[in-house]
DNA sequence: TGCCAGGCCCTCTTTAGGGCCTT
């Protein structure tokens, strides 16, 4: 069964070789399509949070002062990940917190990343912008928290990942839209598209309300609630 | 308060510049 992690990070700013430290991470662990398990925490690395980042995310200096050590998060998600490949919205931003975190933790970040993003702007080209907020209304995907905050983002992405291999499946042919796959479609050129997907890559079929239904991935679990780890019952 | 980076992508490009996307 094909597992892929989904992940994100909260942050101090947008620039770990610039100092900004992780404040939380949250992981959606998927096997075919389904969401099978989730991990998140608060993590505290030492650093004051910026007003605006506060204003953005609500995550505060003193709830990042009760949070346990950044190492010991960025353990615990390592381990939790395993050699399962990873994906994220903007990959390249969570990709750089999740080498630099490790990192200082001492752990090995060797996990493929896919992007959603960049999926996103090869599937769907017709769609105004490809913020995940956006994308999220655009295909009335459900919301499962609070915007800004990383198990409510990693869900959303989740959703996100289910409804492109979704579209993959039923309007491209892809048996299976695996990592492997996704990693190879982020990389085409689109000019090339037609001959991964088909001469009708980039033919979109009106409304995302006029498309067929989409199972949610997190349908057969239960909804997240606070604390450090995850699972469904 | 707004900026900080980095990679992708588009175009009035390719010997470049700027928008998008993440916090």
């Amino acid at each position: 069964m094909t597992r892929i992690a989904v992940i994100d990070f909260e942050t101090t700013g947008i620039s770990p070789s610039m100092g900004d430290r992780a404040t939380e991470v949250a992981i959606v662990l998927t096997e075919g399509g389904r969401v099978v398990d989730r991990f998140q925490s608060l993590m505290n690395a030492g650093v004051r949070i910026p007003a605006f980042i506060t204003q953005l995310t609500g995550i505060t200096n003193a709830m990042i002062a009760e949070a346990p050590p950044a190492e010991a998060v960025m353990a615990d998600a390592a381990r939790f990940v395993g050699d399962t490949p990873l994906v994220a919205h903007n990959a390249g931003f969570d990709q750089r917190y999740w080498r630099a975190e490790l990192a200082r933790a001492g752990v090995p970040a060797p996990h493929p990343f896919a992007c959603t993003v960049l999926l996103s702007r090869r599937l769907y080209p017709e769609v105004p912008s490809h913020k995940l907020g956006t994308l999220v209304d655009w295909f009335q995907l459900p919301r499962t928290g609070r915007a800004h905050r990383a198990l409510a983002d990693a869900e959303m992405a989740t959703e996100l990942l289910a409804r492109i291999q979704h579209d993959l499946r039923a309007r491209h042919g892809v048996a299976d839209p695996d990592h492997g796959f996704l990693m190879k479609l982020q990389r085409c050129a689109k000019k090339a598209l037609s001959k991964l997907l088909g001469p009708g890559a980039l033919v979109h079929n009106g409304s995302p309300s006029s498309q067929s239904a989409v199972p949610h991935s997190r349908d057969t679990v239960e909804p997240a609630s606070p604390g450090h780890r995850y699972r469904p019952l």
